[in-house]
RNA sequence: GCGGCAGUAGCUCAACGGCGGAGCAUCGGAUUGUGGUUCCGAGGGUUGCGGGUUCAAGUCCCGUCUGCCGCCCCA
């Protein structure tokens, strides 16, 4: 029989990874409860016309990246490859632009892109996503900047850079794509191919090239940022100082461009050098027209989306803590059958209380409880039996002493030596 | 989608084209019922999968799947 194993680029997360995505949801959710945030929840199946209007039909992402499929129904459905589509439509269904004046939501879950695998790029892979929509002003975009610098905090992440670019309103796009195409037409013959099918694509796209020649060709060219209109350099300007207030560090990366149609004014990425090729983990920015062309009223937009699996990269290996289960250790039918009493009164107070299945001799039981890295150890036998006895053992004090045979007290001195034994458990954040 | 490297025990890796191994992990034992260190022992493999070359293939060739690195793209 041949194994049948997950598909390409999807995987089973589980131990260390879970465990760091668990922390990164849990200072997410503490920061975006604290900054007006509420968590929804999409579906990960939408109509693919969805996908299309929003990311743009010549994006990657939309071309060549969905996994679409028909429904028995005939129609056209693509599992999500971002966010910010489906909380657009999800705005519009429920009819929250008419209920409320501004609207902060996020949410987190899979998203779904069949690339190719690499290390921090997987075809099943998780956003965190944040949205604001109905507010234009450029304080909320600061506020954007100061969420993703105390999320990083709290989780003492600290090499990684910001940088910020505008990108211009339609009109600053319109005419300066003129502008851009004229220059690049000139200079054809020192693009390199991809390049080539970027100017008749997305020719802002160019300024990404990492092909030293067109960096060069790049370097001369005019850039949007200094095109702006006076409404998006004020926009911009007030951005920057609204950052500095808080205290951020950023930088203005004039050549920042995003790939998605949707982007006006502020974008964002967050980078770090410990990730490799996809250092990208969280990025983001306006998307003031979107809702419009989405068949809303005008309203105003922006978001940011946070990489899960290149987030918990940079986490720090997460520290056990031994030590603050207990294990029964029992010698004998007679012990056996006290075990079922004990651990019905063990768990039901709150005590985790291991065993081992299967009768095995003390010295095997022993090294299972050290192995399971147990506090303390409860060992029962005929001896402690015909005493109305049970040895309890300090595993990690190898120290041992006997208490009555009597679930009341045993529990209570478990409870006491526990919390006495760890008291990391109660400043750790639950 | 393109280019390159790799795949051997649960994990990390050895093995000139010639009997598939080690370390770690797991399990058991070291005189009566006590863990970690030490010593002894055991189990565990269709060498990713499918073809081909050869007296003989983990090893060479082709295909395929998967992973990794870069490109592309993006979070």
């Amino acid at each position: 029989m041949e194994k049948i194993r997950t598909l390409r680029g999807f995987r089973d997360i589980f131990g260390e990874e879970l465990g760091k995505f668990k922390r990164i949801e849990q200072a997410f959710r503490k920061y975006s409860a604290r900054f007006g945030f509420r968590e929804i929840e999409l579906p990960i199946l939408e109509k693919t016309e969805l996908f299309v209007r929003s990311i743009g039909d010549t994006t990657d992402i939309v071309e060549k990246e969905m996994f679409t499929f028909m429904d028995a129904g005939g129609d056209s459905l693509s599992m999500r490859p971002e966010a910010t589509a489906g909380m657009v439509r999800s705005y519009l269904q429920e009819g929250l632009y008419a209920t409320e004046r501004m609207t902060k939501v996020c949410t987190i879950g899979p998203m779904f892109r069949h690339e190719r695998p690499q290390k921090g790029r997987y075809r099943q892979f998780h956003q965190i996503d944040v949205e604001v929509f109905g507010v234009k002003e450029p304080l909320v975009d600061a506020e954007l900047i100061l969420l993703v610098r105390m999320l990083l905090d709290e989780l003492e992440i600290r090499r990684y850079r910001i940088e910020v670019n505008s990108v211009g309103c339609k009109m600053c796009r319109e005419s300066f794509r003129r502008i851009l195409i004229d220059f690049f037409e000139t200079r054809k013959d020192e693009l390199c191919g991809d390049c080539l099918r970027r100017l008749e694509k997305n020719p802002l796209r160019i300024f990404d090239c990492k092909n030293q020649q067109c960096i060069g060709v790049t370097a001369d060219s005019p850039l949007l940022f200094d095109s702006l209109c006076e409404e998006c350099k004020d926009h911009f300007d007030l951005f920057r100082q609204y950052v500095a207030g808080f205290g951020v560090d950023i930088e203005v990366n004039k050549r920042l461009v995003r790939g998605l149609d949707y982007y006006t004014k502020t974008v964002f990425e967050i980078t770090s050098d410990d990730l490799g090729a996809q250092k990208a983990f969280i990025a983001g920015g306006r998307y003031d027209n979107l809702v419009e062309e989405m068949g809303g009223p005008a309203t105003a937009g922006i978001g940011f989306a946070v990489g899960v699996e290149r987030l918990a990269m940079l986490l720090p290996p997460g520290e056990a803590e031994p030590g603050t289960e207990c294990f029964f250790a029992g010698i004998g039918d007679r012990a056996r059958d006290y075990l079922t009493t004990l651990l019905k009164r063990c768990l039901t107070e709150g005590i985790p209380l291991r065993y081992a299945y299967e009768a095995k001799s003390l010295k095997a039981q022993m090294r299972y409880a050290d192995n399971l890295k147990c506090g303390f150890v409860l060992i029962l036998g005929d001896d402690e039996i015909d005493r109305g006895t049970i040895t309890l053992r300090d595993m990690t004090g190898k120290s041992q002493d006997e208490l009555p045979l009597d679930a009341d007290t045993i529990v209570n001195t478990l409870k006491k030596r526990l919390s006495g034994q760890a008291p990391a458990l109660s400043t750790r954040d639950g």
